[in-house]
DNA sequence: GATGCGATTCACT
DNA sequence: GTGAATCGCATCG
């Protein structure tokens, strides 16, 4: 056990983020004994490349882990409440990641049930990109760490075996108003782990008042 | 400097 | 189905 397999799933990251982000679909994430499969991803690209991308204007002190050496993790905080994980790829200079949606708890059910009292279901621990870090325990502290080496909080193990073409399906991304047509999420069919899909809601204007 | 809204989730109608 | 919570950043003045 351990020796290399011959057709063995290895994260080729240099890859457009789309392939990258094939790949990792199956991928296990592991924080201490909590271990959960991915079931679900987005692929984000690079400056000028991808209007929905937070690099896609250049640099900012937030993005700035985008543009490091792929294998490290991007955490980023948004709407003012909720922590979402994404891996770094491409080549290093070059911004791209891939955030991590959903994913299936399969070891430290315990644990992940104790950190999301509110979830109602175990399908629901780790579904939707907050959820997911929230069952990981993993906040803004773990921004630009690694997750191969073991030196950061989270480690990326392979699956045992690469989800075959016909499981992976393909989607706009959620939530997204730029390049929405872009079909750049990644999830694995029949997954109760894949959250729902949801356009982004233009928001209303409020009603001007009359004086 | 002020304003608007987002790679979301949860509570509520 | 809708709205609120609440911070960083882009945009406009």
């Amino acid at each position: 056990m351990g020796r290399p397999t011959r057709g063995a799933p290895v994260v080729r990251w240099t890859s457009p983020p789309n392939a990258v982000a094939r790949e990792l679909l199956g991928w296990e994430l592991r924080a201490g004994e909590v271990r959960v499969r991915l079931t679900e991803v987005e692929a984000y690209g690079g400056v000028g490349a991808d209007p929905a991308s937070h690099a896609h204007r250049g640099r900012t002190r937030r993005n700035a882990v985008m543009f490091g050496p792929p294998g490290y993790l991007y955490v980023y905080f948004v709407f003012g409440m909720h922590w979402c994980l994404n891996v770094v790829c491409g080549p290093e200079g070059e911004a791209a990641a891939v955030l991590l949606r959903a994913g299936a708890v399969t070891a430290g059910l315990d644990a992940v049930r104790r950190r999301r009292p509110g979830a109602r279901s175990d399908a629901e621990l780790a579904r939707g990109p907050a959820r997911l870090a929230q069952a990981l325990g993993v906040d803004g502290t773990a921004n630009g760490t690694s997750l191969v080496d073991g030196t950061g909080p989270l480690v990326l193990r392979p699956p045992r075996r690469r989800p075959v073409g016909e499981d992976i399906r393909s989607g706009p991304r959620v939530g997204v108003a730029a390049a929405a047509e872009v079909p750049w999420r990644y999830w694995l069919a029949g997954e109760p782990s894949v959250s729902a899909y949801r356009r982004h809601a233009p928001r209303r204007r409020p009603a001007k008042v009359q004086p």
